[in-house]
DNA sequence: TTGAACCTTCCCATAGTGGTAAGGTCAAGC
DNA sequence: GCTTGACCTTACCACTATGGGAAGGTTCAA
């Protein structure tokens, strides 16, 4: 049994976020000293080095809270994890997409502006205009 | 002079959000009617169109400040209005990076994921693991 | 005069993380 | 035994950008 901050270390997230997991329900509430110190266990360890892993892809705590229960399911089905991961995918896809239009569209305009000590400029002059610009 | 739903609609920003602007400092208070109806001119029509087009290059409130104020000054280089956007297409080829880490290990898993009715999973196994995942 | 469609301000929620403040606890050193 | 520093606790507030909703006022047309 170790403490918060020896568990923030190990799994790699702060003892700040593990607290903030405990509150939404994300984990289960630690068991705690007398003092009221939370402790925690090696498969406790184990479950906050998952969270970790699973942000670090850019799964949402809903995500999580999902693939923990897979996690814990002796009984899944490996297609149901799957399908969470290929949904994920979807959603980076979609969020790649809309940083390359931004990219794409500002490229344009830098390459078009002179970048001297002249006031005209081309990035000013289209975002100034009505016109669409791609994102609506 | 118009209302603030018809200047939303003419922008395509949100009555919500150009209150919102004012809040924060973006946009000047605009003048109100005696009943205090916010009331736009053409001028801060053309202004919201501005922050809205930056908005869907995804430049932050922060960064539209700036921009505002170049689009302002009739002295500005427009070197600096391209230095800005530069640091943006910087930020944005940052946040792709990242997305591309997640899609690269996302994608590794799901292909080494069986899919089907067992419960063995690649993914829960990786995600179970102590190792690293590339991004802290 | 009444009702619909506006408008106002104010508060809350989202997602994830950090900071800080006020207070309790534990262990080491004097 | 007492102090000190490093930890712990809870409870707030902050960020970004956006939306939702409530409670109440206004405008205009039927």
């Amino acid at each position: 049994m170790m403490r918060i901050s020896e568990a923030a270390q190990h799994s790699g997230l702060s003892s700040k976020m593990i607290r903030h997991y405990e509150d939404v329900g994300l984990i289960q509430a630690a068991a705690r000293t007398e003092a009221g110190y939370r402790q925690y266990s090696s498969a406790q360890l184990e479950q906050l080095g998952f969270i970790r892993h699973a942000r670090s892809l850019g799964f949402s705590i809903a995500q999580i809270r999902d693939l923990l229960q897979l996690r814990d399911n002796p009984h899944r089905a490996s297609r149901e994890v799957k399908q969470l991961a290929l949904q994920h995918l979807q959603e980076l896809d979609q969020r790649m997409l809309a940083l390359k239009k931004m990219q794409a569209m500002l490229n344009d305009l830098v390459a078009r502006c002179a970048g001297d000590d002249s006031p005209d400029c081309v990035i000013i002059d289209e975002l100034s205009e009505p016109g669409v610009t791609g994102n609506e």
